[in-house]
DNA sequence: TTTGTAAACAGGAAAAACCCTATTTGAGAC
DNA sequence: GTCTCAAATAGGGTTTTTCCTGTTTACAAA
């Protein structure tokens, strides 16, 4: 194949390293070359301006500080419907993956992928327009069944305040003072909570309200 | 140079696609090839164990699953103390470099470093026994400075573990059963922990335990 | 005015967490 | 063997948390 007819790729990382190592593997695959490297959303934005030639596909890190992964994908498809994005991302979370898609990503892998399922999925990518693993899949499919479908939950602001101030080392008592409230009441937005997010103590409130970022830590 | 001369790595990451885009790179470097890659620290163990020969240097992702960096530098430098081990993170967390580096890590650099930097901080690794970057150095001289002197207070093996399966829902009671002590021992981690951590109750445990890296959300 | 309903509050009890002060056990030093 | 020291364990008491089942209050709709 010669290098005229090759597909043509841009990656964007803030991982200098992990950038210029993908660009070497891609590189050695004989169908595709890469075009050019940006850093975030921004230099990908003006690389695009400056270059005349058009990258086929994008290798988008979805963990970038600038720009970041979800905004870049909403102005590729805005700005550069025919370039298909492939996010790539290091956590395996649901959300996000199924954001992305939504946002008009083409496929999504995690870094954990093997380089021949790599080469396969931008193989794929280019003959289907899109590429999605079987674990991906999954998750597409359980985001359609209607039980998990997590819900952000919304909370009564006095339930919130408890809630954040449950996840430090006060009583329950010294709460309620804080609150002007009954401790008998505290009592009750605890159990209401409890049921509510199905956890068991005091602990998996914190940690409820550390993974949901309702509180810093 | 012939491949003879050449300074030999092995790579442990367990993202595959960034350990093989890893590869590639470092294999176009003239004076560096890569021996191996594993996964894991188990599997580089396995490695090392059926290798004849041994590499140089280890390049050494700190955020593994299975057997993490720590635990492996720890490893390496009691079984493998010629081998030099460059640590490789995303984070630029000062408290882990310099656990890194009392395990005996002889350099450490964030993910996104410059394809040239690492070339020179193999060389330099090789000429000199260490590799430090600036911003490296800076943490080991704030570490010097006595105000925000976070002694990492160490923990012993089962009160770590205590202390981890305390950020749980499990009453006090089960974690004895998995650790298969008597929850009076428990009671004992329990009461050294809140004194020693200065603490009042166990949403003080789960507090510390995440600010300090202890478990993962 | 009644009625409905959600939030606040209460009683009472069991379980878990918390606290303090010993005693036992096991491994290594002497 | 005895001594030493830390880790493990125990006893037993107090406080807090957790749970279940009510009642009161406030406020709005009918």
């Amino acid at each position: 194949m010669t290098d005229q007819n090759k597909y043509t790729l841009a990656i964007v990382d803030d991982h200098l390293l992990f950038g210029s190592s993908l660009e070497k593997l891609i590189n050695s695959f004989d169908e595709f070359s890469v075009l050019f490297k940006a850093r975030n959303g921004i230099e990908l934005q003006k690389e695009l301006a400056n270059q005349s030639a058009i990258p086929d596909i994008i290798l988008l890190d979805y963990n970038m500080p600038v720009m970041n992964g979800y905004e870049t994908v909403k102005w590729l498809t805005e700005n550069h419907p025919k370039i298909k994005v492939l996010a790539l991302s290091v956590e395996d979370n649901e959300k996000i993956i199924l954001k992305m898609i939504r946002e008009g990503a083409k496929g999504y892998f995690l870094k954990d992928i093997h380089p021949d399922e790599l080469k396969d999925a931008l193989r794929i990518v280019m003959e289907k327009g899109y590429y999605y693993s079987e674990a991906v899949t999954a998750s597409m499919v359980n985001a359609l069944h209607p039980n998990s479908n997590d819900v952000p939950l919304k909370f009564k602001e006095n339930e919130l305040t408890f809630l954040q101030l449950a996840c430090s080392e006060m009583t329950y008592k010294e709460i309620a003072d804080v609150m002007n409230l009954s401790p008998k009441t505290i009592d009750g937005y605890r159990q209401e909570l409890f049921n509510k997010l199905r956890i068991k103590n005091r602990v998996g409130l914190v940690i409820y309200a550390l993974k949901n970022n309702l509180i810093e830590l």
